[in-house]
RNA sequence: CGGGGUGUGGCUCAGCUUGGCUAGAGCGCUUGAUUUGGGAUCAAGAGGUCGCAGGUUCGAAUCCUGUCACCCCGACCA
């Protein structure tokens, strides 16, 4: 490919809207354009760059005997109605008519197209195990897509389903997925992915794990132990706490607290630790309004996506009325009378002597102990795990908080949806039952954008090998010399012949403009032919990370070449 | 959905507070010349009616009202 035919311009200058550096170098160096709204069109080189990524999807996954398919974009909403989630799921679900008035929706994740098109195949026990997969566009009315492709609402996404005839067979498949996805990242050029444990959200099912490219850009907060290996999605990990700084029990006593409504003004003010004292945090439920009161030692937060998970609703940060009976910033646990469903964290679980709000506006307790005080009190794990906080597996104080973007994610989701839309078959003994799923996600656009931040310099991105637009790029810096010019074609004839992928610059521009536009692009291997190389009959090759730089004799140039393209190749297997 | 911000050639932005001649700069683009190992120089050119709609005014990019879009933070989210 010539340089100069490539459609897409690139520029200098950063766009103001970029706020992270993939987004800002994939814009500049006419990588993509924006269209709407988390909707983007690629132009040639990051279309070449998400295709080699779903070829090496599509090889890891054909190599744990998946089978690609093909499921609709747009759905009726019927099946989605048998399943439930045409009611369950928000506004990220794009739901419409069509000219006959029939609802449809927008596929945003496929268990449904996929259970739909094996119900009536997968009819008997002899068909099982197996799993499906494609690769294609979903749609996702996000609230607030952002950081260019890294949140999106069109994207495409690589997504799995295997179908089981037991829990143990799922399990033995789940990791022989879990390893096939370790070898994706690898060959994709982030080795450095690591695997947490989640929550499975929307998804249902049980286990879950998301596959994490680590960086400060990322979206999600992950709890790692450097001890142990423990990593989990900080909505997932359990928070261990402990009592500190116990005191002795003391008698209750009601203390005038004006115009202190958070806890740490009220701990100030009576010069109490914040870890001896009790908040409360008011949720409300989205069916009903009913009022959720999580009490919490004074120094943690709530970890919503727990709550939710308890009382297993929806819940929203609380508006709260008069008629309520809750007095806010004030809301203790003691003498609490208000109507509303009310959590302990494990936090509170035998604490003495605290601080807290005494149910009346310009009050506060000081002297409750939870197990003399409310002694009917049931404890729960309702908080957030914090940075030095303890490692639910080695127990330590080890727990570090990273930032992290989700590339991939494997659910075993059970029977739910089987069992939802009555997909059955017949066991040895003649019985039916339901299959058992598991799925498995990455997000090829996503994984583009992921490596891009993960490697990348001021100047553009550094592909890995495996996924770059090219293998070779080709700068002639004098094509006016005739001689440095034929040397150059003859190369970029020679490397076509074998194969090799590469991108020729032949431009009569300034070197500098070369340089700048081959950094941009991110191709792995630089090959420079200039004048002054000539006079010594050398060319040069370099790689975009600087870890190669030599000078060859021109008529090994070719050969050399693609030594180093197959040992590129080589270190990523490794 | 709540809070903050921004909309002026392809890109980055100035001008707006205090309305006033044909709306500016740099980058990019076209043509020519000189240059040639990290985004050159000179000259000549093309390209915008200032997000959109309405209002105030002799006169609006500038003031007012409405509206749309985008960005950031939060909420929400496989």
């Amino acid at each position: 490919m010539k340089l100069d035919k490539i459609i897409g311009d690139r520029f200098k200058e950063r766009p103001a809207d970029c706020v992270v550096d993939s987004h800002a170098l994939m814009v500049r160096g006419g990588y993509m354009k924006y269209v709407a709204n988390g909707i983007y069109s690629q132009f040639p080189p990051l279309k070449r760059v998400t295709k080699k990524i779903e070829q090496i999807i599509r090889e890891e996954m054909d190599r744990i005997d998946g089978q690609e398919v093909m499921f609709p974009v747009v759905m009726p909403a019927d099946i989605w109605e048998e399943s439930g989630r045409y009611e369950s799921i928000g506004n990220e679900l794009l739901r419409f008519k069509d000219r006959s008035g029939s609802k449809m929706v927008l596929g945003m994740t496929h268990e449904e197209a996929a259970v739909h098109l094996v119900r009536e195949y997968a009819n008997t026990y002899t068909k099982y195990p197996f799993m499906i997969y494609q690769i294609q566009t979903k749609f996702r009315d996000e609230a607030r897509p952002r950081a260019g492709l890294i949140r999106v609402r069109e994207f495409t996404m690589k997504d799995a389903y295997s179908f089981h005839t037991s829990q143990e067979d799922l399990e033995k498949y789940y990791d022989v997925c879990y390893e096939a996805y370790n070898r994706i990242f690898a060959r994709a050029g982030v080795p450095e992915v690591v695997t947490v444990k989640s929550d499975s959200g929307m998804m249902g099912g049980n286990v879950s794990h998301e596959y994490m490219l680590l960086t400060a850009i990322g979206e999600d907060s992950i709890a790692i132990c450097d001890e142990c290996g423990y990593s989990a999605n900080m909505e997932a990990a359990e928070n261990i706490t402990e009592l500190e700084n116990k005191l002795d029990r003391a008698e209750i006593e009601k203390v005038e607290t004006p115009h202190k409504e958070t806890i740490e003004d009220v701990c100030e003010y009576l010069h109490s630790d914040v870890k001896n004292s009790c908040k409360a945090v008011v949720y409300q439920k989205n069916e009903n309004d009913e009022y959720v009161v999580v009490f919490v030692r004074g120094d943690l937060e709530v970890n919503e996506t727990k709550v939710r998970n308890f009382i297993g609703s929806e819940i929203h940060p609380a508006v709260i009325t008069e008629e309520s009976g809750l007095k806010a910033g004030y809301i203790g646990p003691y003498n609490q009378n208000a109507k509303c469903t009310i959590l302990y964290d494990n936090s509170l679980k035998g604490i003495e002597n605290i601080v807290c709000g005494a149910n009346e506006v310009g009050y506060h307790y000081t002297g409750v102990c939870m197990e003399r005080d409310i002694p009917d009190a049931e404890y729960g794990d309702f908080t957030k795990i914090l940075e030095g906080g303890i490692c639910p597996k080695c127990g330590k104080h080890t727990i570090k908080i990273s930032r992290g973007i989700e590339v991939g994610n494997i659910f075993q989701l059970g029977t739910k949806y089987t069992k939802a839309m009555g997909m059955k078959y017949t066991d040895k003994d003649g019985n039916l039952q339901y299959p058992i799923m598991g799925c498995y996600g990455i997000g090829v656009g996503r994984l583009a954008a992921s490596v891009c931040e993960a490697h990348h310099d001021d100047y553009g991105p550094i592909w890995p090998i495996s996924i770059a637009p090219w293998e070779v790029h080709l700068c002639c810096l004098r094509p006016d010399d005739e001689e440095v010019k034929a040397v150059a074609d003859n190369i970029y004839d020679e490397l076509i012949k074998s194969g090799t992928e590469v991108v020729y610059d032949d431009r009569k521009v300034r070197p500098g403009v070369m340089f700048s536009d081959a950094d941009l692009l991110g191709v792995p291997v630089r090959v420079i032919v200039s004048p002054k190389n000539l006079k010594e009959n050398l060319c040069e090759i370099v790689t975009r990370d600087k870890s190669v730089s030599v000078k060859v004799p021109v008529e090994d140039t070719v050969s050399e070449i693609k030594k180093l393209v197959e040992k590129l190749y080589a270190d990523l297997n490794a």
